[in-house]
RNA sequence: GGACCAUUGGCGCAGUUGGUUAGCGCGUCUCCAUGACACGGAGAAGGUCACUGGUUCGAGUCCAGUAUGGUCCA
């Protein structure tokens, strides 16, 4: 086969021509119209986790979606319908914070523009970095189906949202609720648990005195908050406490405020360590046993007020100032001076005011973790508002993802009140790989709260909540104008506004309390109506994770894919999923709200495995992020290696613990070199390659780091460009790849034009062997695949692939390949399987080499070895082998081979022997049995010009090694021997086995061994001394024939 | 504070139910510009498997504890 390949890989000469031949061929799309259950295809479908709209992907994302890619080829091949459906998420908040500091650069904000404006810049980001991470994914090679892409915040996503919302809120699943929520007064917005991150903090307990309001003393009450007493409702003391019996009844005058509040008995009170407080406990080192309860300002207090029914007393503003008009009437003339006045400005006065009055006992300083937003990264006010909430505690949402986990993967049992919901399918069938992953998941429902899914923010899916606020009797005159709305798309409740209880819609007239009417719809064609009636649309959006939990949903056009194009029966056929390839990080916030989600409105589960692959760090431990600007963009990388040696990496990388390292260079744009950047270390403590960078080769040319473009400190120019990243790590994909291509350039050039089917078993030992480890590594493959073990894939292809197909079997052929029509067929065969169980980690390469090797293997069948015709590697068959193939005789026989020749190359490598200088060789019968059974295998590789038995005169001059313990006797191995050098080359391998041996006879000599171990492993052991003794006696033998 | 994980030659990592000589890639050293490949070939050196106990005939592997680092959840 004279075909022309240049002499190295070029991936990038080559990657976008496979590309655009992918693209024409359409073999990613899933189409609506074919029908898989003819060709009795088993569905596989993935649904990419979408990444954030917010920055372009880094090494993290490369090495999730080469993975998920690698899932997608392999069953691809393997004859599955095939879906990997791709897509972004608009990613509210993130999104939103990013637009809003580019503005805030140009000195303007978010309220300069009306609500519409904004959104359209926000919208204009989003399309720029769409686009860029599209682009990333095809240049990784990604085969998903891209006709398909979608947008969280596109319309098909937007109508499942819509739909979703109305069904939870109709059936009583969302509530509106006056809550304490983590509220971040920077951005002014409350923040979902997971977005709150736990600082550690240098703080301080200030111990204030409250007077008894009987005038008969003080208690002293030991805050971190100072601040919040305005707030203060009562003051709590546990029942245990020997005080409580003589405090009982009464209450304290709260200072500045003047505000009576009662004392109360609870046992959440930790006592002080001196009245038998837990000693172990920090909080007891340093409490006095009087808390103050400030329910509106702590979620713990809250909790409290609660059960003893205390007012919740509001006194901050949104933005965290000290306000009065939020909830606060009793403001008296002294508390005035507070108000306006920030949290902190708030606490330095308060603190000095209990000084200034003698009421401050103590300071002490404390440290303790502080919620902070991860946005903006101010301090977590718990702040009382009206959000919406999920009810995931409902059975319904957290009992039905709990009753889906695997049962052999639940730690424990679950709890009686999880396990009594109702039957469905898809109980059990939730699998986390590695297995250790599922206990997140369970103990993460165990502990569920409701979820506030209420986000103030301009960015993202608006409440579909219509409502209008007055008394009842005036609210009552609408609900005729409501009885008119379809009821299949709009849902009307009423709540009192005094406390949020919901009424009876008939009650309304009868009530001359404050209410309102909530009017969620389906669609806005109501709005209007409801518009003139003076409801007024919720201006909030729901919580990013809210679309996100809806993506397997929503992507194949539910509740109704008869309104979109092309997407008829897909949800049928695609969910559930096969697998999620995702974070760890990610099995809270998401996995478990797309169960909850999909089992609830569609009765099944999203997908039935769960992947959870390890973390991408860079070289110094840190995760890598965008904030910080250590993240390597695979581009890069693509650029400097290409994308087959980024995914063979990546995936030689991926093992199932849970961190990886991955030390990154930076390349000089001004000469194209890779170096070590300058490391410098941030305040927060980060090691990160300092902002600007010198050219380490031309002086006075300068750069930019990552992190100096994500600092916004310098920005590059085309002076000063931004540098490229990269990383040796890569060299191994890119040699791999390389590798293979010369091995299929050498093949191609051995195999000649005229062929016939070898259909006769080959004959040779090396065709034999090639064979069996061509069919033992395709069922290697497998098996890593089906369990989510990624590291051995790419290691056993590169076993396969470079040691066993390169260094020996090429090496074996070459003498004869051109003559042998049989091996020609042997090769053709191999490569051909090669390429195909080489395609779902290497795509480009294998595509590339794709026709080429297709042709080699026209009229070369081998039996046993199954290969369907292809036009593209990409819908290739996966290669199958008969079992008979696996030939362990032939596999165990070469393995001797191959110990021989090693020994025999030692010896040469050892002296310098020019590799074309020809020995001869004596060995006794069985040795030379070996190799003629090898039919010439054995004097290619090790050089051989002669192989005979071991004459009666022993040659001058030959060197002896011992080999399965007898000797062999290298002759013109050498011009002359030294003596001395031989002796200590023998000596010291008779010293290894001596010593090796002497373990053997110790074990060998113990009772307990011979009693207790099993009889095969003795057996072994016995056998391996008898021949480490005989090599030992043959070394000997050497030793004194060197005399 | 809780959970999970990691600690194996200079670097990055394997090591499946405990079994005899602990592997791989990079790097280092020696030799080879041998018609597939220098992004290569043939050899070599380099490890008390974090530490301390325990279980066992036998521990890198199992158990307990300690130290260091990481992630997630509070």
């Amino acid at each position: 086969m004279p075909t022309e390949l240049p002499k190295a890989y070029h991936p990038a000469e080559v990657e976008p021509v496979i590309r655009a031949r992918w693209e024409a061929s359409g073999c990613f799309h899933v189409s609506t119209g074919s029908v898989p259950a003819a060709r009795g295809a088993e569905p596989f479908a993935i649904f990419i986790p979408p990444p954030n709209v917010t920055a372009a992907l880094h090494l993290g994302h490369a090495f999730n979606n080469t993975l998920q890619d690698l899932l997608t080829r392999y069953h691809r091949m393997k004859g599955c319908e095939t879906l990997w459906m791709p897509g972004t998420d608009h990613a509210g908040i993130a999104t939103q914070a990013v637009v809003e500091k580019r503005l805030q650069l140009q000195g303007k904000r978010r309220t300069d523009f009306t609500r519409a404006d904004f959104i359209a810049k926000v919208q204009e980001w989003k399309d720029e970095y769409e686009s860029t991470i599209l682009a990333q994914l095809a240049a990784m090679g990604c085969s998903c189906d891209f006709e398909r892409t979608r947008f969280t915040m596109d319309a098909t996503c937007a109508t499942a949202v819509r739909h979703a919302f109305f069904e939870l809120f109709t059936d009583g699943l969302i509530y509106r609720g006056k809550r304490l929520v983590n509220w971040d007064p920077a951005t002014e917005t409350a923040l979902a648990d997971d977005e709150v991150e736990m600082e550690e903090v240098d703080g301080h307990f200030w111990y204030l005195r409250y007077p008894l309001s009987d005038g008969s003393g003080h208690v002293t009450v030991a805050t971190t908050r100072p601040e919040t007493m305005l707030g203060d409702t009562a003051v709590g003391i546990n029942p245990k406490d020997p005080r409580a019996a003589a405090l009982r009844g009464k209450s304290v005058r709260l200072p500045i405020v003047g505000r009576v509040i009662p004392i109360i008995e609870d046992d959440y009170v930790v006592m002080p360590v001196s009245l038998g407080g837990d000693a172990s406990d920090a909080k007891a080192q340093f409490a006095t046993g009087f808390l103050k309860v400030t329910p509106a300002h702590d979620p713990n207090d809250w909790e409290l007020g609660i059960r003893h029914g205390l007012a919740a007393i509001n006194v901050m503003a949104p933005t965290g100032s000290i306000s009065d008009a939020h909830g606060w009437t009793d403001v008296s003339p002294e508390a005035r001076a507070f108000v306006g006045l920030s949290r902190e400005a708030a606490r330095k006065g308060i603190v000095g005011w209990f000084k200034s009055n003698g009421l401050l006992d103590e300071v002490k300083p404390y440290r303790h973790s502080v919620g902070h937003s991860y946005r903006s990264h101010v301090p977590v006010e718990p702040y009382l508002s009206d959000q919406w909430y999920v009810r995931v505690t409902d059975d319904r949402l957290r009992g039905s993802a709990l009753r889906a986990m695997a049962k052999d993967q639940v730690d424990g049992e679950l709890a009686a009140e999880h396990r009594g919901g109702p039957a469905m399918d898809g109980d059990g069938g939730l699998r986390f790989f590695p297995s250790r992953y599922a206990k997140s998941f369970q103990v993460w429902h165990e502990q569920l709260r409701d979820w506030c899914i209420s986000r103030q923010l301009w960015w993202g899916h608006q409440i579909p909540v219509w409502s209008k606020q007055a008394s009842g009797t005036a609210l009552a005159q609408h609900l005729g104008s409501l009885a008119a709305l379809p009821s299949s798309a709009a849902s009307v409740r009423a709540t009192r506004v005094r406390d949020g209880a919901q009424i009876e819609l008939s009650a309304l007239a009868s009530s001359v309390e404050e209410c309102t009417i909530f009017v969620c719809l389906l669609d806005d064609a109501s709005a209007p109506a409801l518009e003139s009636l003076g409801f007024g649309r919720d201006s909030d959006v729901l919580d990013t994770w809210f679309s996100s939990a809806l993506w397997p949903l929503s992507t194949l056009g539910w509740p109704d894919a008869s309104r979109w194009e092309d997407m008829g029966g897909l949800l049928d056929r695609f969910n559930p999923s096969s697998v999620l390839c995702t974070a760890r990080e990610i099995i809270t916030l998401w996995v478990s709200r797309m169960v909850m989600f999909n089992r609830y409105f569609l009765r099944r589960l999203p997908f039935r495995h769960v992947f959870i692959h390890a973390m991408i760090q860079d070289g110094h431990g840190q995760k890598m992020s965008k904030s910080l600007g250590n993240g390597v963009d695979p581009r890069d990388i693509i650029h400097s290696h290409g994308s087959d040696a980024m995914r063979f990496t990546l995936v030689s990388i991926a093992t199932d613990t849970q961190d990886v390292r991955l030390p990154v260079d930076m390349v000089d744009p001004h000469t194209g070199d890779a170096f070590t950047p300058k490391w410098i270390t941030t305040s927060a403590g980060y090691t990160v390659a300092d902002a600007r960078q010198a050219s380490p080769k031309m002086l006075g040319k300068h750069m930019i780091s990552g992190y100096g473009a994500a600092m916004g400190a310098v920005t590059p120019t085309l002076e000063e460009p931004l540098a490229r990243n990269t990383s040796a790590r890569f060299d191994l994909g890119r040699n791999f790849a390389n590798k293979l291509w010369n091995a299929t350039r050498f093949a191609l050039s051995n195999i000649s034009q005229a062929a016939a089917d070898a259909q006769e078993y080959p004959q040779s030992l090396a065709d034999r062997w090639m064979l069996a480890r061509l069919a033992l590594a395709a069922r290697e493959v497998e098996t890593a695949i089906a369990a989510y073990e990624f590291h051995r894939v790419a290691d056993t292809l590169y076993g396969l692939i470079w040691r066993d197909f390169c260094d020996w079997y090429l090496e074996c052929v070459k003498p004869t390949i051109r003559q042998n029509q049989t091996q020609q067929a042997v090769l053709a065969t191999t490569l051909n399987a090669l390429v195909r169980l080489l395609h779902p980690v290497c795509p480009f390469v294998t595509e590339t080499l794709w026709q080429s090797v297709e042709g080699a293997r026209e009229g070369r069948a081998i039996a046993g070895v199954h290969l369907a015709d292809s036009p593209l590697a990409a819908t290739a068959s996966w290669p199958r082998f008969d079992a008979a193939l696996c030939d362990t005789k032939s596999v165990a026989q070469f393995a001797r081979v191959q110990t021989l020749v090693d020994a025999i190359r030692t010896a040469r490598g050892e002296r310098q022997v020019s590799p074309k200088r020809r020995i001869k060789l004596h060995a006794c019968a069985e040795v030379i049995a070996l190799i003629r059974e090898a039919g010439g295998v054995v004097e290619t590789l090790a050089g051989l010009a002669t192989v005979d038995t071991v004459p009666s005169t022993r040659p001058v001059g030959a060197v002896a090694l011992p080999f399965e313990g007898s000797e062999i006797l290298l002759d013109e191995l050498v011009d002359a021997v030294d003596a001395t050098a031989e002796r200590a080359r023998l000596g010291k391998v008779i010293a290894e086995r001596t010593k090796q041996a002497s373990g053997m006879r110790v074990k060998l000599e113990n009772p307990a061994y011979l009693a207790k171990a099993p009889p095969e492993v003795v057996e072994e052991t016995k056998v391996k001394l008898a021949s480490l003794d005989a090599d030992i006696r043959a070394a000997e033998r050497a030793i004194a024939a060197l005399l």
